[in-house]
DNA sequence: CTGAAAGCGCTAACAA
DNA sequence: TTGTTAGCGCTTTCAG
């Protein structure tokens, strides 16, 4: 008599409560783990099982207004680094009893603003991203609407949310001062995006180290670009075709790693005897080369973990007066055999 | 008046309805798009504009009981294969005025099972995932609820759903046959886990290959395993170890091909010189490593947008009778440079 | 084209 | 411990 059929509707709390016996709030109270006589329990966990109930989430968030799920939004989904670190906070946000929902934004600010904007209908608890670097609207009212939020890998100026970086001057700018003492003058940078925060402070420490070290600047040796696999094929065949005395060169991510590799292998250029390159990332890959690239390493595993801690610590103390903090962590160097000596 | 604060309630449609002096039903009916006097359509969108207002989810797909919302399962967030899929299909979903879901179950059934859980209960309207092969009883709730079902890259035996599949089988049994006209006659094959469809496909195809042209296998040339880089790695080091005469290897997955050739280069063994590589995937890097990776490739792009149409489909004629289809993709050889002839 | 009213499934007082 | 009840914000008849 309590059959379902195939496209029938979802039994209810109602149902399980007309075939328990019981009321609703009973019902309700021990799907929320409430105390409820043990022989009603039973009556009720049977009931469950025989009508195949399963909550209702709509309803839930509804009458809650919570929704017990978290938003992360990345700007690539086919990017390691991105997918790394989603990876990581699902497992810790999983852990916590929430759920996720990721989004991608394809590395485009309008698609970032509707996903936003999916994210706020979704009624997520808490946000987590990794934003172009423009402050739409939709961020405004996450704020607003006092939902934790943490941004991972760039910072927007004035909002106040934790934030998540690493020292991406430092590094570049460390790294720029070895290669030069190592005796190199002509060294490239391909910093990717410099309008994205990471991209632009990469360039930074390049530019600044440049300075310091009273090295002149040739602007051939600088190639912007967007951050995938075939702009970095591009920036890398611009920066060899322009600059014939180039000895190094600087890739500021994994995807510009990839273009590299396969322009300066094309032109049959021997690494690090022709040119030597360190590469920010290039997950796996640094290792299986040959030559082994030598690589800036992120610490993705303590940035996603970082940023699951903060949103759930966000999220228990809601309501409570809060200071915004930013973490800056400390990338490593790892000089593998790709980076040469010029005499 | 109309104003809010910091932390205050979303304003509703009942405030928009307040604020213009028009009923419920005709707010609603203008954000759904239905016919309004323009002169109270302007109104609208003014009050929309001045008290924020946004459409709660929740609500609607109480109301609705549709969400607007399609969830896609895979199993490794970490996987190029998986990420690439799934961003394709996001794509596609979005332009259709979806929203999309993503989780990733870390190739564990148990939390696969728990993943599918939470789509359900977030009322998805279609399911996009690669599954373990494991029927849970989720699935079969989601079949009960008539929600449309698309499964890639393995079936679900019994389960009347559409299936996208490439030809593990013949691709595999064509490379082993290849291998052997040029005169390779100890091949080894790191099948990743033979439990997963695609695993046991591309074995059984090296079998097959092997009984038919009557060449000996013998077992240490098998080494079955996990997925990922690190699984890769030891079958990799088992394969070398335990077969001194080896001169070929099939390699079934791009994580399992990362940890071989990391094996391979630490070993110095020469390819193709001392041992030949064919690995499926491995995307990006094929092209890059020296000597260049000789791969089967999937129709990675063709699988995310048939995945996309079929799920739209499913949707459109929901209710109407249907009949599960099963589509088998070709998958292409590129032979590069990492394979050899035995002489 | 517009308005009144019912109710989706659930939770959370409050009362018993 | 259990039951009654009032909505959460929205869509959707059905009248007007």
């Amino acid at each position: 008599m309590y059959s379902y059929f195939f496209g029938e509707n979802m039994s209810t709390i109602k149902d399980i409560a007309k075939h328990t016996g019981l009321a609703l709030s009973t019902v309700s109270k021990y799907i929320n783990g409430g105390s409820v006589r043990a022989a009603n329990r039973i009556k009720i966990a049977e009931a469950i099982k025989v009508l195949g109930y399963r909550r209702n989430e709509a309803a839930r968030s509804l009458k809650t207004k919570r929704s017990m799920t978290i938003g992360i939004l990345v700007p690539n989904l086919k990017s390691h680094f991105d997918t790394t670190i989603l990876s990581i906070i699902e497992n810790h946000l999983t852990d916590a009893g929430y759920g996720v929902i990721i989004c991608g934004y394809h590395q485009n600010p309008k698609m970032e603003s509707e996903k936003l904007n999916f994210l706020l209908q979704k009624q997520v608890d808490g946000l987590i991203m990794i934003p172009t670097g423009q402050i739409h609207q939709e961020i405004l009212e996450f704020i607003k609407d006092d939902t934790p939020l943490v941004l991972i890998d760039r910072p927007l100026p004035g909002i106040e949310a934790d934030t998540i970086l690493v020292d991406n001057f430092q590094s570049s700018y460390k790294l720029t001062t070895f290669l030069f003492e190592l005796g190199h003058r002509k060294i490239g940078i391909m910093p990717g995006n410099d309008e994205i925060f990471t991209g632009k402070m990469r360039l930074k420490g390049y530019l600044e180290a440049h300075r310091d070290l009273r090295l002149s600047l040739d602007y051939n040796l600088v190639q912007i670009s967007g951050w995938d696999m075939k702009d970095g094929y591009e920036a890398a065949n611009k920066l060899l075709n322009l600059n014939s005395d180039i000895t190094a060169c600087l890739v500021c991510g994994d995807g510009l790693g990839y273009g590299a590799l396969k322009a300066i292998q094309e032109k049959n250029i021997k690494i690090p005897e022709d040119i030597s390159l360190a590469c920010y990332d290039l997950i796996n890959v640094a290792e299986i080369f040959r030559p082994r690239i030598s690589t800036i390493v992120q610490p993705i595993e303590k940035i996603g973990q970082l940023a699951a801690e903060r949103i759930l610590h966000l999220l228990a103390s809601k309501g409570k007066p809060f200071k915004a903090a930013t973490f800056k962590l400390p990338t490593h160097f790892i000089d593998r055999d790709s980076i040469g000596k010029v005499h």
